[in-house]
RNA sequence: GGCGCUUUAGCUCAGUUGGUUAGAGCAGCGGAAUCAUAAUCCGCGUGUCCGGGGUUCGAGUCCCUGAAGCGCCA
C-alpha cells in the first residue's frame, strides 16, 4: 500500500537570488511531499539549478570568472536558501552535470532516430563585434512607442509596449554595443507537430487541472508548430550530438534536468533510475510548476518523453503567481523580497504557515497581505496552537514532576473526536488544498481553546484537592498540541521538530490513535517567537542602494500614478486620418477584422481591430477613418498589428468608427 | 485580439453535485477570565455575492453577454 512517488519543483535560474515568489512554489511541493513522507509513502524530492543559456554566459563574462564558476557559486547560494526554508530536497542537482549531459543527449538521439528532428535555416540578430548571436533582450534601443531610451528589444518596460527588435530605434547589442546585423544560421527543430493527436489526447487524460487542459487546447487551433532547440556557439550548455557548434536551447535540457537529479539520486541510494523514468516504470511522478511554464510541460515535455521512450508524467500541477499587497512585486516598492532579505527579519515557519493558509490547488494568484501575515502567524501559530502547550505545560511540572496523567479519563472521546478530523484534513493536504487543511487545523485548536477556558485549570490548580482533575485536563491538552502539531507538521517542519522535542515524541500520523499517557515531557521553552511589527514592516522597506538588476531577470514597469494627462502627454498619441484600403474576416478570431490602412506612407499599415459584429468587411473599403499611428506594434496570434483604428462603444451598441468630415486626406495629423 | 484565471462583509478568504434567513478569521464594539508569548473564551454581521439578461418552483452556484484586474501567446 506504500506508494513510491517522484516529486519535482520548477528548477530555479542560476542567475539571481531566490524571491518570495519562488519559495510559493517551493513550499507548495514540500508541504505535499513532507505530508507524503509523514502518511508512510516512499517519496523522493529532486530539484536542480537550471544552469546554461545566453544569460549566464554574459553575466560570467561581466564577472570576469567562468560560467561554471557562477553556476557553482548560484547552486551554493539556492541551496542555502532552500534549507533555511526548510525545503526538503533529496537531491538538489544541476543542469550542469554530467548526468544531464548524457540524458540530454540521449533523449535528443532517440528523437533524432524516430525522425522527429529536422534543420532549417533561420536569420537571427548577430553581434558582430562580441561574435555571438542575440537573444531578443540583449538587444537595447529606444523604444518605437513611447521614445524612452535604453529599452530592451522584446518590451518597453517605460510604457509596457511589446515588439520585435527590428522595431526598436537606434538598436544596439547590450554586450558591445555594436549595432545589430541580421546573420542566417542553420538551427534544429523538435516536430512538435508529430504528437498533435497524442498531446491533444493526454492532455485531457487527468494528468492536467482542468483549467490548464482547456488552456492548452488552444495551442492546437492554430496547430502546432516545430521548436527550434539549438542554439549557435559561442553558447553556455550542452552540445548537440552530431552537429559542431550547435548547443541545446536551455529548456531542451531543463526538462531532462529532472531525470538528471533523479539519476543522481537513484546513484547514490542504490536505487533503480527506470522504477521511476523507464517505460514501464512503478512509480507515481509529480511535477510542481508556475502557470507560465505549462507549455513547456504539458507540451513539449510529454512529446519529448513519449518520442524518446521515457514514462510520462502522472500530475502537472501549476500554481498562480504571487503578489504583495495586491501588486505585483517590485523592485522600487520594496515588494520583491529576496530570501535572504527574509530570513534576516524572520523565521521561515511564519512564510510556510501563510502559504499555506493561502494555497490550492487551482491556479490562482495569492496574496502576500503583510497585515493578514502578521496577524495569521502570531494570531493562528503562536496565539492559538503554540499557546495550548504554554497554557498546560506550567502546571504538569510544577504539580507532576514533568509527566503526564495516565488516562484521559471522561474526556477521551472529546481527544478521540478531535484525533479523528485528520481523515479530512489528510484528504486536504493530498488534493493540495492546504487552506481548506489548515482551517480545518485551526478548528480543533478552537476546540482545544475552548476545552481550556470550560475546563479553568487555574481554578483547579487552587484546590488541593482537585490534583487529578487537573492532571487531566493539562495531559488532554498537551495530547490536543500533539495532534495539532502533527497535522502542521508538513506545513513548520522546525517548529514540529522543537514540539516533539518538549514533548519527548516523535512525528508519527498512525501514533495519534493513542495519546500520551504517563509520559514525560520537557520543561516548555517557547516553541516559537511572536512576530515583531517592526521586523515585518522591515521585509518591505526600500534598500537605501538598490542591488544591480540582473541581466536575466524580468524587470517590473512602474505604472504611472497621474490621475490626467498633460498636453504634452496626450500630443504624443500620433492621430493620422487613414484610409480603409481593404478589410478581411480573420480566420480564428470572432471578433477581428485585418485592415489595410493609407496613411499616406510608403505602404499600408495592417491594424487588427475587433470591429467584426457591426461591419461587413467589403463596406468599410475605401472609407476614412481616425487611427492611432505611433502605437507600438503589437504581435498578435495572427499577425502583427501596426497602429488602432478609433470607434466608439457603450452600453448601447458599438463599436462605431470614427470617420472625419469630407475634406479630410489620409496622413493628416489629427489634434 | 484570442484564451485562461480572478471578482462574495472594512481586510484576507470559505461557500461541495443549484435547495431554508450567504459563512469564517481578522479588524471594530461589549463582556468574562488571568494558566499562557497582551495569548484565551463568550456575545454582536442590513453584504446591489462585479453589472445586465436568461434557464428554473428555486441561482453566489448553470447558460449568454458585458466590465475590471492578473497572466500567457512558442
Amino acid at each position: 500500500m506504500t506508494r513510491k512517488i517522484l516529486v519535482t519543483s520548477a528548477l530555479p535560474y542560476a542567475n539571481g537570488p531566490l524571491h518570495l515568489g519562488h519559495m510559493v512554489e517551493y513550499t507548495q511541493t514540500d508541504i505535499w511531499v513532507r505530508y507524503q513522507r509523514l502518511r508512510g509513502n516512499d517519496c523522493i524530492y529532486v530539484c536542480a539549478d537550471d544552469a546554461h543559456g545566453t544569460p549566464i554566459m554574459l553575466r560570467a563574462q561581466s564577472e570576469g570568472i567562468t560560467p561554471e564558476k557562477l553556476v557553482s557559486r548560484m547552486h551554493r547560494e539556492h541551496l542555502q536558501d532552500f534549507t533555511a526554508f526548510g525545503i526538503s530536497f533529496d537531491t538538489y542537482h544541476s543542469t550542469h552535470s554530467p548526468e544531464n549531459f548524457a540524458l540530454s543527449q540521449e533523449i535528443y538521439r532517440r528523437l533524432r532516430n524516430q525522425e522527429h528532428i529536422v534543420v532549417r535555416e533561420i536569420e537571427q540578430a548577430y553581434d558582430p563585434v562580441a561574435g555571438i548571436f542575440l537573444p531578443d533582450r540583449f538587444i537595447r534601443g529606444t523604444c518605437p512607442s513611447c521614445g524612452a531610451s535604453d529599452q530592451y528589444g522584446d518590451n518597453c518596460e517605460a510604457c509596457g509596449a511589446t515588439y520585435s527588435p527590428t522595431d526598436l530605434l537606434n538598436p544596439v547589442s547590450a554586450v558591445s554595443g555594436a549595432v545589430p546585423e541580421r546573420r542566417p544560421a542553420e538551427h534544429y527543430f523538435f516536430r512538435l507537430s508529430d504528437f498533435s493527436d497524442f498531446l491533444k489526447e493526454w492532455i485531457h487524460g487527468g494528468a492536467l487541472q482542468p483549467e490548464m487542459a482547456n488552456k492548452l487546447d488552444e495551442w492546437f487551433q492554430t496547430g502546432l508548430s516545430d521548436w527550434d532547440i539549438s542554439r549557435d556557439a559561442p553558447y553556455f550548455g550542452i552540445p548537440v550530438p552530431d552537429a559542431p557548434g550547435k548547443y541545446f536551447y536551455v529548456w531542451l535540457d531543463a526538462l531532462p534536468g529532472y531525470m538528471a537529479a533523479t539519476r543522481n539520486w537513484c546513484d547514490t541510494h542504490n536505487a533503480s533510475f527506470d522504477d521511476y523514468w523507464g517505460p514501464d516504470a512503478g512509480a507515481e511522478v509529480y511535477h510542481f510548476i508556475g502557470k507560465d511554464i505549462i507549455y513547456f510541460h504539458a507540451l513539449f515535455w510529454p512529446a519529448m518523453l513519449q518520442g524518446a521512450g521515457f514514462r510520462l508524467p502522472t500530475g502537472i500541477f501549476a500554481h498562480g503567481f504571487m503578489t504583495v499587497n495586491g501588486s505585483k512585486m517590485s523592485k522600487s516598492r520594496g515588494t520583491s523580497i529576496t530570501a535572504v532579505q527574509y530570513l534576516q527579519h524572520l523565521e521561515p515557519e511564519f512564510l510556510r504557515y501563510y502559504f499555506a493558509s493561502k494555497l490550492n490547488s487551482r491556479v490562482e494568484d495569492i496574496d502576500l497581505s503583510l497585515e493578514d501575515f502578521f496577524q495569521k502567524g502570531n494570531g493562528d501559530l503562536v496565539g492559538k496552537i503554540v499557546n495550548l502547550a504554554a497554557r498546560a505545560a506550567g502546571f504538569i511540572h510544577k504539580h507532576f514532576a514533568g509527566q503526564l496523567a495516565q488516562s484521559l479519563g471522561e474526556d477521551a472521546p472529546l481527544y478521540r473526536s478531535l484525533s479523528e478530523q485528520r481523515g479530512k484534513i489528510a484528504t486536504a493536504y493530498e488534493s493540495r488544498e492546504y487552506g481548506r487543511a489548515i482551517r480545518e487545523i485551526l478548528s480543533i485548536a478552537d476546540q482545544a481553546n475552548a476545552y481550556v477556558d470550560a475546563k479553568a485549570p487555574w481554578l483547579l490548580a487552587k484546590d488541593a484537592g482537585q490534583r487529578a482533575a487537573l492532571h487531566q485536563v493539562c495531559t488532554v491538552t498537551l495530547n490536543c498540541f500533539r495532534l495539532l502539531v502533527t497535522l502542521l507538521s508538513p506545513v513548520v517542519p522546525q517548529l514540529a521538530e522543537r514540539s516533539m522535542a518538549f514533548l519527548q515524541s516523535t512525528l508519527d500520523w498512525n501514533a495519534l490513535e493513542t495519546p500520551l499517557l504517563g509520559h514525560t515531557i520537557q520543561v516548555y521553552e517557547h516553541l516559537l517567537q511572536r512576530m515583531e511589527k517592526t521586523a515585518v514592516e522591515a521585509l518591505v522597506q526600500i534598500p537605501a542602494v538598490s542591488q544591480t538588476d540582473l541581466m536575466g531577470e524580468t524587470r517590473i514597469p512602474e505604472p504611472a500614478a497621474e490621475p490626467g494627462i498633460s498636453i504634452d502627454e496626450f500630443s504624443r498619441v500620433d492621430l493620422r486620418i487613414a484610409r480603409i484600403l481593404s478589410a478581411e474576416a480573420v480566420e480564428g478570431a470572432d471578433k477581428l477584422l485585418r485592415l489595410q490602412l493609407d496613411i499616406g506612407e510608403n505602404r499600408p499599415r495592417t491594424v487588427f481591430a475587433g470591429i467584426k459584429k457591426s461591419y461587413i468587411p467589403e463596406d468599410l473599403a475605401g472609407r476614412l477613418t481616425v487611427m492611432v499611428a505611433n502605437l507600438s506594434p503589437r504581435k498578435l496570434r495572427f499577425g502583427i498589428s501596426e497602429g488602432m483604428v478609433l470607434a466608439a462603444s457603450g452600453p448601447e451598441g458599438g463599436p462605431f468608427l470614427l470617420a472625419p468630415d469630407s475634406g479630410a486626406q489620409p496622413g493628416m495629423k489629427v489634434g
